[in-house]
DNA sequence: ATCTTTGCAAAAGTTTTGCATATCC
DNA sequence: GGATATGCAAAACTTTTGCAAAGAT
């Protein structure tokens, strides 16, 4: 699984007849230079930041576009709105429910072995999983 | 983790001072009879067919009434609504992305084991996980 | 009688849709 | 020109809140 750059990312859309705008620009940019998770509050202040002035309805469009296209997933850990997060480097997350801190959980051989189980246990066939872990962080426990 | 019967969660609100009405009765019978995952229309519409009027203000409240209490638990698949389902017995699913079906995962030592293997690695202390997988069911894939 | 619970209406919050306009190639 | 993308306003949905009335013990 590599690790995309915003760059390549943008290129390949291009590639495919897609525009680069800079409502697409930035927010591939923002989602692909670290690993975080955005709402979309976040995302259209991120983008503010970069002088870029966006509708948030352009916002939730282009994650759409995004998604649909596998290049942006969607996380939720149930406080009614939703994260977005680059989709390539797949990993999970430890969320503090004090402080919100929110905490990737080191790649685990064991996690992902887990989806061949459930496979072979259900009969579905998997698509996606989503781990996560709710708790609390050093300094809140 | 004993399997706890409607009958004995109602039995102990009663111990603590709360009153047993139509619609918690109605609402714990119904998230109690098995472990399916409920949304919030789902349970409005069981209600009916108990023949119990409640107002929906009244069926989140007497949600949020009992998973303060530890007596249901919330899960989320992505889509929008929350679902809720008896929290003993606890267990993770498959989500059929294509009919919706949802079947429990057998319980699984090595999926609970990797509560403790997140704890250490992370420092956190984890109150509780949540673990969805989505994929699509022996008839749809 | 008292404290719990309810219903109704309204508000709040996030996400989606319609549509006309603008933009890129 | 033709497809793609945008902004604005309004709608759609789920969930929450305020408050007065009703219900349970």
């Amino acid at each position: 699984m590599t690790t995309l750059s915003a760059a390549s990312v943008l290129e390949k859309l291009q590639t495919q007849g897609f525009r680069l705008t800079t409502a697409r620009r930035g927010l591939v940019e923002i989602l692909f230079a670290d690993d975080s998770l955005r709402t979309v509050a976040e995302l259209m202040t991120l983008l503010k930041k970069k002088r870029i002035a966006a509708d948030k309805t352009t916002v939730y469009r282009e994650i759409g576009f995004l998604m649909e296209r596998g290049i942006v997933r969607d996380v939720e850990f149930g406080d009614g709105q939703k994260r977005y997060e680059r989709a390539d480097d797949h990993h999970h997350h430890v969320v503090c429910a004090k402080c919100d801190l929110v905490e990737d959980i080191p790649a685990d051989a064991e996690l992902e072995r887990l989806e061949k189980r459930v496979s072979e246990r259900t009969g579905f066939t998997i698509l996606k999983h989503s781990f996560e872990f709710f708790g609390l962080c050093r300094k809140c426990s």
